[in-house]
DNA sequence: TTTTAAAACAGACAAATGTATGCTATATAT
DNA sequence: ATATATAGCATACATTTGTCTGTTTTAAAA
């Protein structure tokens, strides 16, 4: 009964799937029938199709839930992974830490496993320099070594601190603060227990 | 035919499938099967059914991908939504905006909905002295008011800025920037449009 | 007004998918 | 060494879900 304005209908149906795809759960046809109150099933495939056919939503032929986003060339879908967030890290055991976190946050990690991610609470001040500040999150990728310049987390009295890492030439490493108030740490290279890089700052407000 | 030690497959389906249900792809049974190569639909319906008792997992029982990521409370795993990152806002066409996104990030958002978040990338320095720098992203929540103190995305002159929101008594307002060398905004309470409040500040390394 | 294409309905079928039962093999604990 | 719970296999069945064919109604165009 060809009741609706041309399109109308069409919008609102593209609106709800594409929300649902969203929220990680891809409706069915039937679905979308009951959401919109179509007595035939065919309804809601006919405007699934027609959207597809636009291009406005891609589709996995014959599966269930089959319809998503069309990922536009180019712009690769985010990969979303869970890195565990440590209350503290009891020197150096990372592993077990992890087992225990005080919660997860959603991470765009394409490049990294998501083992290789877990993220850290920011303490001190020593870091306000580089736009890091207390009580920032900062998402980590577990590496044993770093390169000059890159903002590491490391082991210094058995304690997981933020600093820039710096490389020197005479085998030896400085972790420097970026804060004139705070004095730099030299250690020997062997001596340096790197626990990863800060690839990510957070801050809630 | 009990292979593998104890509740190490498991870990490694519950791995799975979180992965597959944060990227918004809920997997079937079958292809939880296939993705570890069982031999038997009953060995993955196990497992996940394992995970389900443990709480580790959800379910929509008969629903075709219904297993997802529980959403109690407590230690539950945050819900992650999906916020547009949008490049850049033409004169407070805000939901045009939305509709072609340069990409999305994912969000633990427990209190907004989908459609109330966006994301922008943060020009200039006039907000460096709230650790917010140029080249940040800022997850904002819409929303047409804000207090006193919020840092808020405003509309001036057709463009989209960062500044902390203060209402004066007098029926202005400020947009205050946190940087020095900027000038403070001051408005009457009623031309002011704002697009929403910063709750959360994130950069890449 | 007439024509036409889109919107919606009705019913059915086939494939995908969740679920169940019974069995074998083996790691782990006793 | 023995017992037991777990991991895994094989097969079958029921429901959900995608898909198809044909018809009716109506907004919009001719």
């Amino acid at each position: 009964m060809g009741r609706t304005p041309r399109g109308e209908t069409r919008e609102q149906v593209f609106a709800f799937v594409r929300d649902r795809l969203l929220a990680g759960r891809p409706p069915t046809v039937r679905e979308v029938q009951a959401a919109f109150g179509f007595r035939a099933v065919q309804t809601a495939r006919a405007h699934l199709e027609r959207l597809v056919e636009q291009g406005r939503l891609a589709v996995d032929r014959g599966r269930a839930r089959g319809y998503r986003l069309p990922g536009r060339a180019g712009d690769a879908p985010p990969r979303t992974r869970l890195a565990p967030l440590l209350g503290h890290v009891p020197a150096g055991a990372l592993d077990e830490a992890v087992e225990d976190p005080d919660g997860y946050l959603p991470v765009d990690a394409r490049g990294a496993a998501s083992d290789e991610l877990f993220a850290l609470r920011v303490r001190g001040e020593s870091m306000v320099g580089a736009g890091i500040l207390p009580g920032d999150t900062v998402i980590v990728r577990r590496q044993p070594t770093a390169r000059t310049g890159d903002i590491v987390v490391a082991l210094v009295d058995h304690d997981a601190t933020v600093k820039t890492f710096v490389s020197r030439g005479d085998g030896r490493v400085t972790l420097r603060p970026e804060n004139p108030a705070f004095d730099p740490i030299e250690l020997d290279a062997g001596a340096v227990v790197i626990l990863g890089r800060v690839i990510e700052v957070r801050r809630t407000l």
